[in-house]
DNA sequence: GTCACTGCAAAAGGTTTGCAACGGA
DNA sequence: TCCGTTGCAAACCTTTTGCAGTGAC
């Protein structure tokens, strides 16, 4: 039943791969790609961590050419239906994007340094069919998220 | 090195035993139990779906004697912070409250009628050592939400 | 009587919207 | 040229805060 019986371990983000990734997306959809869009991914693809609409917008007026609010917005709206950008849930409550391939993936946060790895495969099957069975819903989707200390911060103070 | 090795589905939430709990933890920590917040624990057992915070208090207003709003997102967080009330995250990124006993729980929400359930022991003990392993991580917590359809909501059109 | 709690109203913060001008394809 | 995109500014919605009065214990 379980094709899938190993956790796989997504490389760390290829920004490069990831911006054609999203420039050929955008090409294929019809959209256009114009300087206000490419200046909003290339200034996320240079987060190490995940960010905010806001923190995002900020961070873009503090250099020349700064898209509009709305822009930036707008943008993350788009790569996130589209599966470029996933949500994160911090471990204390507060949300963030950060970039990633479309499909089905899971994420490992540091809760030190904001680090993100992704992951698919998550061998939850057994779990879901115990819990279908004991409830009677059928499980049709499911949100995981692993928080830790990197490898980098395991050994620094809180 | 499982100890737990089955999924344990909690009843229902008993709405009597929550607010006794609610009121005596309350009592414990030497908080105040006031007219206002009293009717803020009522409305909120009498929902069957999650509820937002403006929800809450708009529902409250539609009654006598409402709480001001403020009452009504301090009492929240209260209850939020002694583990009283869940934070659950939707299927379709919404965010929303939930009553339950303090511990470690997962949710199992359906997408169609809000109805959510709880369990714990989620057997994710394999799955969180490979990962470990595979990236360095020392994995100290998780986030664990299920989507679904209720046994009532499996037949019924979207 | 004391001190935590409350309500109000204002401020803060984040996100969305309408619309005229702009500019990729 | 055409139509998607942009920027602006205002509107909107949710949440937080300060403070004087209130009320639980």
């Amino acid at each position: 039943m379980a094709t899938n019986t190993a956790a796989s371990l997504q490389p760390p983000l290829d920004t490069q791969a990831w911006l054609n990734g999203v420039r050929s997306a955008w090409q294929r959809s019809g959209l256009r790609i114009t300087g206000p869009r490419l200046r909003v991914i290339e200034t996320i693809v240079s987060y190490h961590a995940p960010f905010s609409a806001e923190q995002l917008y900020t961070d873009l007026c503090a250099h020349n050419e700064a898209p509009g609010r709305a822009t930036v917005y707008r943008t993350i709206d788009q790569l996130h239906e589209s599966g470029w950008l996933a949500r994160i849930h911090g471990a204390t409550g507060e949300e963030g994007y950060v970039p990633c391939h479309p499909g089905h993936l899971h994420h490992l946060v540091c809760t030190k340094c904001g680090q993100v790895m992704s992951f698919e495969g998550c061998n939850l099957e057994e779990l879901l069919a115990r819990i279908a069975a004991e409830t009677g819903f059928s499980v049709e989707g499911h949100l995981l998220q692993l928080f830790g200390r990197c490898a980098n911060c395991q050994n620094t103070l809180p």
